[in-house]
DNA sequence: ATCATGTTGTAGCACCGACTACATAACTGA
DNA sequence: TCAGTTATGTAGTCGGTGCTACAACATGAT
């Protein structure tokens, strides 16, 4: 069938197989609903460093991200930046829409180029109430999110900074990242400065921490990745 | 109609109008239907003190809160208990019981005689896929606690305990409480020690703290509830 | 009453990590 | 190739908070 993703992918790096347009979930459905229904999407591409929305917007629009990766950032009453998490090809943002409050409660902002397929509330709720898999879809990764945000959490009531970046950098290389004998591949870039703003510490002391990290063998540099160290059980 | 709750919930306290027997959204299904569903799930009513589930455990049920209080919680690495919130009569807990991955992310504790309605994988798939309004529920009511975390991300990043304790007062008392020209009333009782679970603190530094809250006139005791002055503006 | 248990208040020490400041890379684009 | 910018490394000061220890209540059971 004909989406409107294809036409503005045709370049793309790599893509999300995932679309409302070819979920398997619409394996079944008559072919005039599918094309009206990817048709009434509106698709976003964008560049690094360009935004979704922003936090407080008036949350009109919930995303599927077809390719690229998503940072999720807040802004703490300090001032300071704070990253909620990254978001993946196949991943849901800005789901409460659904919510009465109807604001986002933090910005997307793109990492890399990335291409975004939006609906509005109206179209969400129908699309939900006509194709309940959808529903159960986005129910799962919402649901991986509150795990993570659970596990973000816990992290930041323990002291450590050490600790803490361990940890986060476990997370975001189970999530995002490749996986071989040695541990898991984070083959994106963070700055000390973002991993910072992930784990709510000064940039100093995270240079600090990664040093003493790369020193006990639990990560590597290898090339522009790193490596993060399983824990040994 | 005929609903097990009403059976069980004979002598209880206050009690959620949301029941999967008597949902609003159930409003137009065949009588058999809804019998069927409701007698299907499973019921457990108990005492402050008891769990429904614990961190780690197989995820296979996920529940419906009809009445009291449950606190999710977890251990963070280095054993201390750490809150991830409270939940209240109409929220679900549990829901991840549709991941892979398939264990509960935290434990859930009664905080006070609780009655809660739990259904399987299965159920909860039938559940949504039969009846879409369901998942769009369970959808704001996810969203609600990823706003939730995230908030709750932001204060622990933010050094200040101090700040941390007030915001977190202030989102529970929004929450669960009441609301009046004073600010919004706390009237359930948590110990400096959960205090400190919740927000990541020492139990004496949460001591201090809430003292000096409470001379700068931003909380106040009055009886066996707190009152939280809303932030002037 | 008495005891046991749980909660709150207070003090002092030690230490982690924020912050500032500056040096040294690494990268980017003319 | 050079300058401008961004990322990383290192040092020193200082405040916040964890931690231990103990005292003062409150509550409830026997």
């Amino acid at each position: 069938m004909q989406c409107l993703c294809e036409k503005l992918s045709a370049d793309f790096p790599e893509l999300s197989p995932i679309c409302i347009g070819h979920l398997w979930l619409f394996r079944d459905l008559p072919n005039e609903t599918l094309k009206a229904m990817s048709q009434s999407a509106i698709r976003y591409r964008k560049q690094r460093g360009e935004q979704i929305f922003l936090e407080g917007d008036l949350a009109e629009t919930m995303f599927l991200i077809k390719g690229g990766r998503i940072k999720l950032s807040k802004l703490s009453e300090s001032g300071n930046e704070l990253i909620l998490g990254y978001r993946k090809p196949g991943d849901f943002i800005g789901e409460n829409v659904l919510t009465d409050a109807g604001t986002y409660p933090c910005s997307a902002w793109c990492q890399e180029e990335t291409l975004v397929c939006g609906f509005s509330r109206q179209q969400f709720n129908a699309l939900i109430l006509e194709h309940p898999h959808i529903g159960l879809q986005i129910i799962r990764n919402m649901s991986e999110r509150i795990n993570w945000l659970s596990d973000q959490v816990g992290n930041l009531a323990t002291a450590n900074i050490e600790d803490r970046l361990y940890r986060v950098l476990q997370n975001v290389a189970k999530e995002h990242g490749a996986e071989d004998e040695r541990g898991y591949i984070l083959n994106f870039t963070i700055t000390h400065e973002e991993l910072g703003f992930l784990i709510g510490a000064h940039r100093v002391s995270v240079t600090r921490a990664m040093n003493t990290l790369k020193h006990n063998g639990k990560i590597a540099a290898d090339g522009k990745s790193l490596v993060i160290a399983r824990i040994p059980q």
